[in-house]
DNA sequence: CCTCCACCGGAAAGCCGGGTCA
DNA sequence: TGACCCGGCTTTCCGGTGGAGG
C-alpha cells in the first residue's frame, strides 16, 4: 500500500510538472472552446431573420396550441443547429416564466438513426422506460405517446440531419407527424433540419407536406458576415491584442470562398492559433493562417485516403513507390504493372486496366493526384499522373488497412533494389 | 500526309449482396 | 421461402485519338 502511494505520488509529481510547464507557456487562448462549433454563443449575428421566423412559428406553443411543423434547409455551417437550439432555449425559458409546459427535445439523427431509437429517446426523456433494444416498434410508439401525454404540454422534437434518418425509411416521420391525433392532453410538433435540399423528393408526399408546413432557408454567410462572427468569437476566445490585423479578414475570406461555412472559418481561426501557440508565438499572424490552411487540407486528404476502398489504396501505394524511386510523373501503364505485382504479393484480386483507369480518374477527382491526358505521339496516348499529397503520412494511413499491412515488408526490399528491377 | 502506339472512355452485360414482395 | 429487383462494382468489347516518326 505504502509502495503504491509512493508510486502514485511520483506520477502526480511528474504530471504536475508537465502541466506546470504547459500552463506557464504563454497561452494565447482565453477560452479555446468558444471556437468549437459545439459552443453556443449568446448572440447569433446575421441570423435575425431566421430567428424571427422560427420564433413566430413557435409562439403558439406558449398559448397551448400546436405550432406548425418546420423544415429547415441550409448548407453546413450556416448556423441552423445553433439558431434552433438558441430559439428552443429561449422558448423553454419564457414558457417556464409563463407557467406553460413546453419542451424542446433535440435529436441528432446521425447518432440516433433508427425509428426505434428516435421513439425510445423521446419516450425516455418524458419519463418513459424503454430499453435500448428488444421491444417491438409499435410498443415503443405506444410508450412514447403515453409518456408525452402524461401532462398537458407542447413537445417540439428537433430532428437534426433528418436526411440521414430518411435514408432508412420515412416511417418515423409519418408516425410522428400524425401522433397528435392520438394524444389527448399534449401536442407534438416537429422541426426537421436538413442540409440536403433535394431530400424532400425521397419522402412520401403525405409526410412531405405535413412535415414542411413551414420552411426556413439558411443562406450561406458572405465574407463580411463571417468576419463579424469571427470577431465576436475571437474577443471571447483570445487575450487582447493576440490576433494580428488581417487574420480574421483572411479567415473570413477563405471560408467565404467555399460556400460561406462558418464552421470552416472557426476551424481555420482555431487551428491558426493552435499553430501559433505551438510555435510559442505571442501573436497569431497571417502566416499562421496560411499554415493552417495547409494543415487542414492535409488532414482532409488523409481522412479521404483512409476511407478509400482497398483497391484504390493499393493503387495509390504503387504510385507512392514510383514517386519515391524518383519518377515524379508516370503513365497509366506503369502504374498498372506495379499495381498488378503488388496485388499478387498481398494476395488481392487484380482488376482490369479499364477499371484501374476509372479508379485513377476517381483519385484525380478527389484531388489526391493530378492527371492529364497527353499524347506521346508514336508512343501512344496516356494519362500523365503526378502525386499531390504528403507522401509519408498517406503511406502510413494506407498501411493501417489490415489487408495491406504486409506491404511494409516489401518496402525495404524495394528500396535496396531499384524499383523497376523489383517488379520485373 | 499517313500510321500506328498505348492508352482513353462509352456501352452493355455480368456478378453479387441486400432488400422487397407475394 | 423463393422469385425478383436494385444498385454498385467490375469485366468485356470496342471505337476513338493526338501527334512523333516515317
Amino acid at each position: 500500500m505504502v509502495k503504491f502511494l509512493k508510486h502514485r505520488e511520483v506520477i502526480n509529481l511528474i504530471l504536475m510538472n508537465i502541466f506546470n510547464r504547459l500552463l506557464t507557456t504563454t497561452s494565447i487562448f482565453k477560452n479555446r472552446d468558444v471556437l468549437r462549433h459545439t459552443y453556443m454563443p449568446e448572440q447569433l449575428p446575421h441570423r435575425d431573420e431566421q430567428i424571427e421566423a422560427l420564433a413566430s412559428i413557435l409562439v403558439p406553443a406558449l398559448r397551448g396550441e400546436t405550432p406548425s411543423n418546420i423544415l429547415v434547409y441550409g448548407k453546413t455551417g450556416t448556423g441552423k443547429t445553433a439558431t434552433i437550439k438558441f430559439v428552443g432555449k429561449q422558448l423553454e425559458e419564457v414558457s417556464a416564466k409563463m407557467n406553460v409546459k413546453c419542451h424542446v427535445h433535440y435529436l441528432n439523427c446521425e447518432v440516433i438513426d433508427t425509428q426505434y431509437r428516435v421513439l425510445a429517446s423521446i419516450a425516455n426523456v418524458f419519463g418513459g422506460n424503454v430499453p435500448m433494444t428488444g421491444w417491438p416498434t409499435d410498443q415503443v410508439y405506444e410508450e412514447m405517446k403515453k409518456a408525452i401525454d402524461r401532462e398537458d404540454r407542447t413537445v417540439i422534437v428537433v430532428l437534426d440531419e433528418v436526411d440521414k434518418l430518411v435514408k432508412k425509411g420515412d416511417e418515423v416521420l409519418y408516425n410522428l407527424s400524425r401522433v397528435n391525433s392520438e394524444l389527448k392532453r399534449s401536442r407534438v410538433s416537429i422541426i426537421g433540419i436538413s442540409n440536403d435540399l433535394k431530400f424532400r423528393n425521397f419522402l412520401d408526399p403525405r409526410v412531405s407536406s405535413s412535415l414542411s408546413e413551414e420552411e426556413i432557408v439558411f443562406p450561406p454567410y458572405n465574407a463580411e458576415q463571417l468576419r463579424d462572427i469571427l470577431q465576436q468569437r475571437a474577443e471571447l476566445a483570445f487575450y487582447d491584442d493576440v490576433v494580428d490585423d488581417g487574420v480574421i479578414d483572411l479567415c473570413a475570406a477563405l471560408a467565404a470562398q467555399e460556400h460561406g461555412d462558418a464552421r470552416k472559418a472557426l476551424d481555420l481561426l482555431r487551428v491558426s492559433a493552435e499553430i501559433a501557440e505551438k510555435e510559442r508565438c505571442k501573436k497569431v499572424t497571417v502566416d499562421h493562417v496560411n499554415k493552417a490552411v495547409k494543415k487542414i487540407e492535409a488532414d482532409h486528404v488523409i481522412e479521404v485516403v483512409r476511407t478509400l476502398p482497398t483497391q484504390s489504396k493499393i493503387l495509390l501505394f504503387g504510385m507512392i513507390l514510383l514517386t519515391e524511386s524518383g519518377t515524379a510523373k508516370f503513365t497509366t501503364g506503369e502504374v498498372y504493372s506495379i499495381y498488378k505485382s503488388l496485388c499478387k504479393k498481398v494476395g488481392l484480386s487484380v482488376l482490369t486496366q479499364r477499371r484501374i483507369s476509372d479508379l485513377i480518374s476517381e483519385l484525380d477527382m478527389l484531388g489526391i493526384i493530378n492527371s492529364i491526358v497527353i499524347s506521346k505521339g508514336r508512343y501512344g496516348r496516356t494519362r500523365e499522373i503526378k502525386l499531390d499529397v504528403p507522401i509519408n503520412s498517406v503511406k502510413s494511413v494506407i498501411l493501417e488497412d489490415y489487408r495491406l499491412k504486409s506491404l511494409s515488408k516489401f518496402e525495404k526490399q524495394i528500396k535496396s533494389s531499384s524499383t523497376l528491377n523489383f517488379f520485373e
